[in-house]
DNA sequence: TAAATTATTGAACAGTTGTACAATAAAATT
DNA sequence: AATTTTATTGTACAACTGTTCAATAATTTA
C-alpha cells in the first residue's frame, strides 16, 4: 500500500516552489493565492483541496525549519564559549546560530503583519527543548508551575531574538550567546 | 483653529461601534471591511480614507488598552502580596490584573490568526515600564546591552501571559504574581 | 493490463478588495 | 450668513476569494 499519491506530491511541490519564488520579491501578506497557482500552474481549486490559506503552505516550510532547530540540538556543540555549565546549559544556547542560518525566514515570521501562529510554533519547540534542561538544572519547588516556568524562560529567549531581529540581525550569534549568559548571571 | 472635523469623529465612532458589535459574534479575521461599513452605515470608500486594514481600526482600541496599562502603574498598588521589594519591584507585577480586566481583548490579540503587531505594541509598553526598574534595581554591567536585557525581561513576562491565555485565564491574577516571584527567586 | 479510485481541471457565482473620480453634503472660517 | 474647505457618497472596475459541480486525467490496486 502506498501512502502518497504522486499527483499530490507534484502539486504541493509546485506550490512550494511558487511561494518561495514569490517570497523573493514581496512579503507574505502581499502574495495572493491566485498568483501562486498561476506560477505553479495549478488550478486554484486544487489549492483549496490541500490548504485553506497561504499561511498553511508557508507553515509546511516553517515546520521543517523548526525541525532543524530540534535536530541541531542532537549534534555536539562546537562553538565553544567560556561559560560555566552550572549556570547555563550550553545546549540551551544553540538557538541563535540556528536563527542566523535561517534568518531570511525569521525575518518573515517575525514581521508585524504576519499571524502569531509561526511564533507559537517556535515557542512550543523552544519550550520543549528547554524543559529537559530546566528539570535537570534546577530543583523545582513543588509550588511552581513548570508550564509557566518553561514558557517564561522560552519566551525570554525569543525576546532576545525579537530584539536581534529589530537590529536586523546585525550582531553575531555568539554575541547573543554572551548577552544571554550575562543576563542570566545577573538576575 | 479646530483640530478635529466633526464628520471624521462621527465616522470613526460609527466604525468603532460596528467593529465591536461584530467582534461579539466572530473573530477578527472573519470580519470584512464591507461588513463593518454596512453596519456603520459608512461608505466603504470612507473607510479607506482613514484606515488601510481592519487591523488599523482595532489598533485604535488596543492602544487605549495599552494606555490603561501604563496608567495603572501610576496609582499606588493595592493588591498587597508579601514579596521582597529588593527582589522584585511590585510595580512590575501589576500587569496581570490589567490583563485580567481586559481579558476579552487579550483573547483576541493573542489568538493565532491575528498579526503580531498588537503583541509588539504590548511588548514595547512593557519594556518601557520595566526599563525604569531594571536600571534602578540592578547595577548594569557595562558590557550588557540594556535593549536586549529589557526585551528579555519584558518578553518573559509576556510568556507568562501567553501560558495564562492558553489556560483560558483560569487562574487568578494574584496566582500569576506568585508564580513570577517564585520564578525570579529561582533563577 | 484492466478496473477502480481519486486528484485535478475548468467554469461559474456571489461576495470582497483596493482604487479612482465627479457630485454632494457637511463642517469650519471669515 | 455667505463662502471656502474638505469629508462623504455613489458608482464603476479589475482582481481576488471561497465554494460548488460535472468532466477528465493521473495514479493506484487487483
Amino acid at each position: 500500500m502506498t501512502q502518497l499519491d504522486l499527483r499530490i506530491v507534484k502539486t504541493k511541490e509546485a506550490l512550494h516552489i511558487a511561494l518561495l519564488t514569490l517570497l523573493k520579491n514581496k512579503p507574505l501578506e502581499a502574495i495572493s493565492i491566485s498568483e501562486i497557482c498561476r506560477i505553479a500552474k495549478v488550478n486554484r481549486g486544487t489549492f483549496y483541496l490541500h490548504y485553506t490559506q497561504i499561511g498553511d503552505l508557508f507553515e509546511e516550510y516553517f515546520k521543517e525549519i523548526v525541525e532543524d532547530l530540534a535536530n541541531s540540538y542532537q549534534e555536539p556543540y562546537r562553538h565553544v564559549i567560556k561559560l560555566n555549565p552550572k549556570e547555563l546549559n550550553p545546549t540551551t544556547i544553540r538557538i541563535f546560530h540556528h536563527v542566523e542560518k535561517y534568518k531570511e525566514y525569521y525575518r518573515i515570521i517575525l514581521s508585524k503583519n504576519v499571524p502569531l501562529t509561526y511564533y507559537y510554533l517556535l515557542l512550543e519547540e523552544v519550550k520543549r527543548l528547554l524543559r529537559g534542561n530546566l528539570d535537570k538544572d534546577y530543583k523545582l519547588e513543588d509550588s511552581i508551575d513548570s508550564n509557566f516556568q518553561a514558557t517564561y524562560a522560552a519566551n525570554a529567549i525569543l525576546g532576545l531574538i525579537i530584539e536581534w531581529y529589530n537590529n536586523d540581525f546585525e550582531q553575531e550569534a555568539d554575541y547573543l550567546n554572551e548577552q544571554l549568559v550575562k543576563i542570566l548571571r545577573l538576575t
